[in-house]
Order: structure tokens, then sequence, then C-alpha cells
DNA sequence: GATTTTTATTGATATAGATCAAGATAATTT
DNA sequence: AAATTATCTTGATCTATATCAATAAAAATC
């Protein structure tokens, strides 16, 4: 039993971690000790936040296991989900966590989750320290920046269907995981119309 | 003659980088030097292109005059502004120049412009081996992720007034030196509501 | 397993913003 | 300076999507 619990905590854990690190780059044993060093274990039961608006965000989290969401909440009081996230994505608010100013958004799980969380002071110390998780976190962000420029244009360009079927064919896993509602919410209609978007294209 | 020529290309010209590059890094002289060594001048006249769709992206142009738009053409045949660049703005696709695919925007002069082009190959060396460059290149990138992902939520959250006013907010300058019709398309709105909101806003 | 709470569906109506069309300015080009 | 081209405005209409309201079904909680 204590044997067992130290493999699920010393090993199993950071498993979606290697992996990812691994298969991004050629990573030696001692480096990925020395990034396993920096993260710790943060289990989350579905609905607990891992953030909330006002806070000052000083973490990245790597998610191994579960799905999040990113919301703020505007002056009207309507929800606008930001962002999803499930195994292997990472979710902070970059701007709260670069500025250092409270943040607009909530995060919270939308399954129990396991998160590996590390500070920002620690993240900056192995992208400093340890090239392979530099090379590696550049990618990702390159990735987002990147993601995140095809977004603004869909937003701005697509109607309510082809941003629907656009969302579906990039995250099919996400579509059929989360509510309809937040994704929804996410492309910015209304979880009527996404309803009968829905119905149009599967038949009756 | 021939001195203020000299002058002209071989100080005046670099001037906009310099200050900032100060503005963001204590920088040495010679580091500006590395720097300076390798961006190379490129005059565009109004209306000429700078990138057209289906190129291959190789160089990131900083704008040290004039102004310019980066622009999609969709299978409609409607064009969307995606983004526009003014004095001590960076300008490239970052997608095509990170992944080496055709590019899908088209990035034109709306004045005549002044750029100091660096290529790829350039850009990633100064990276690697002049550290103040790199700083300053990832509080750029850092900025525009950050820009990025506020404008997402604007996109798909405000009513068309409150996006326009956020932009005039936000971009005085560009607000009052491109064509109204561009503003409407980077919003996602129409060059007609445009001119309603602002009838409504600016009174008579 | 009964009761809340969350999620999804459907219909009726309203509305922000698009589209179409025409004219008026303003800016470029010849 | 005349002619062409680009830009902006205004009105009339149309349409995609929102809003409001009710119900049903599924999931979570007691």
């Amino acid at each position: 039993m204590f044997l067992s619990k130290l493999i699920t905590f010393g090993f199993i854990m950071y498993e979606p971690l290697r992996a990812y690190f691994s298969d991004k780059q050629d990573l030696s044993d001692e480096d990925f000790e020395r990034i396993k060093a920096k993260f710790s274990v943060k289990r989350l039961r579905k609905r607990q936040y891992l953030l909330q608006e006002g806070d000052v965000c000083n973490f990245t989290a790597f998610v191994s296991k579960g799905a999040l969401r990113q919301y703020l909440v505007d002056e009207k009081g309507n929800e606008h989900v930001t962002q999803f996230a499930i195994e292997n994505w990472w979710i902070s608010d970059r701007e709260s966590l670069t500025l250092g100013t409270p943040t607009q958004y909530n995060v919270d799980a939308l399954e129990d989750c396991e998160l590996l969380i590390i500070t920002k002071a620690d993240f900056n110390e192995l992208e400093r320290e340890v090239p392979a998780f530099q090379r590696v976190m550049n990618q990702v962000k390159e990735i987002n920046a990147i993601a995140g420029q095809n977004r603004v244009v869909r937003a701005l360009s697509y109607t309510a269907d082809e941003k629907y079927q656009r969302f579906v064919e990039k995250y099919p896993e996400i579509a059929q995981r989360v509510p309809q509602h937040m994704i929804a919410s996410y492309l910015g209609i209304t979880p009527e119309t996404l309803s009968r978007i829905r119905r149009k294209l599967f038949g009756k």
C-alpha cells in the first residue's frame, strides 16, 4: 500500500509530462529530473476553481488528467468561455502572470483533474537553465500565437455554423467532452443557436 | 550630397530601431551594431505589397516609417483586415515564418513606407547570440500574445460600437490615419455600420 | 429513489447588423 | 483642371442570430 502510493506520486503522475517533453525534444533523464523537481501535483474536484477573477496568477499548470475551462464574466453578467484545457494542455493567464496584474478570468474544473503546477519563478529558472525546457516552451508559445491569430480571423469572419464545424474538426475530443452551452459560449453564440445548428447538421 | 546620402542610409534610417531597443533594454553600441548589421532597408510605395498570399514569409519587418495592413481574402472573396502596423511595430506572418508554409495573408503599404527587414535565419541567430535582442523580442511576443487573447475576447463579446470605441481608445493614431472601411473590416463589421456608429457617437 | 440542478430542445418574436442601391465627397491620376 | 477612382454617407430592406418562454431529459445531490 505504501509502495503503491510512492509509485503513484513519485512516478505515474509525472509520466504525461515526460511523454509530452520527450515527444518534442530529445530529453536526458537528468534534464527531466530537473524539470520534474519544479512541478508539484495538484488535484482538483469538478467545479473547483484553479484561478478566480482578481487573483494574481503566479503559476502555469499542465493538465495530466481532466478538463478545465477559462472564462470571464462581463459587465452585463454574461459568462464568456475563452479557453478549454484537457490532457497535455497548459493553462494559465499570461497577462496576469507576466504583468503581475489581477486576472480577469476564472478557471475551473469541468471534471476531476490532476494538474502539474509550476510557479512563475521556477518556470523562468527552467527556461534559463534547461535549454530543452526553453525550446519546448518556445514551441508551445509559437503554436499558441499562431492558433490565437487564426482564432481571431474565424471569430470575425465565420458564420455561427462555420465556427462550430471548424471547432468540431479541430477539437473533436473537446466537442464531445464538454457541455454544449460552453462550446456555444466559446464560439460567441447562444446555446439555442448551437442546438439549432446541430439539428440542421446531424439531421433530426 | 554624397555625405547626406551616407548619413541617411548609414545612420538616420536605423535610429527608430535603436530608439526602440534602447527604450526596452540597456543596449551597448556594440550590441546595436550587431543587430543593425542584420537589418536591411526596404522602401515601399503606397499600395505595394510586402507579402502576398501564397508566398512563404521568411522575414520580419520593423516599420520605421509609414503604415501597412495585413489582410486575407476568404472563399467568398471578402477581404478581412487582420492587422495594422505603423511606426515601431513589427509585421510578418508568424505561421508561414515558423512552419515554412505558404501564407494566407497579404500585406501592403497604406502609405509610402520605410522598413527594416531581417531574414528568419538572421533573426534566429540574433536571438541566440545577442541576449538583449532575445529579451526585447520575448517581450514583444509576450505583449502580442496578451493583446491577441484580449482581441479574441472583444471580437466575441462586444457589440459593434463597443468594438469601435475600444479600438479608438487603444489605437487613436491608427483610427485617424487609415481609411474607415479598413477599420470596419478589422473589427468585423461593414463600412455602413461603422459610418452609422460614428454618426451616433460624434453627433451629426 | 426522490428532489434539485444542470443541460438541451423547440417555438415565437425581436433586433443588431448585413445587404443593396444611390449619391456625395475627397483623393489620385492623367 | 478634368477624369477616374477610392471613400464615406444615408435610406430601405432583409436576415442571421439573440432573446424570451416553456418543456423535457439527464445528471448530481440529498
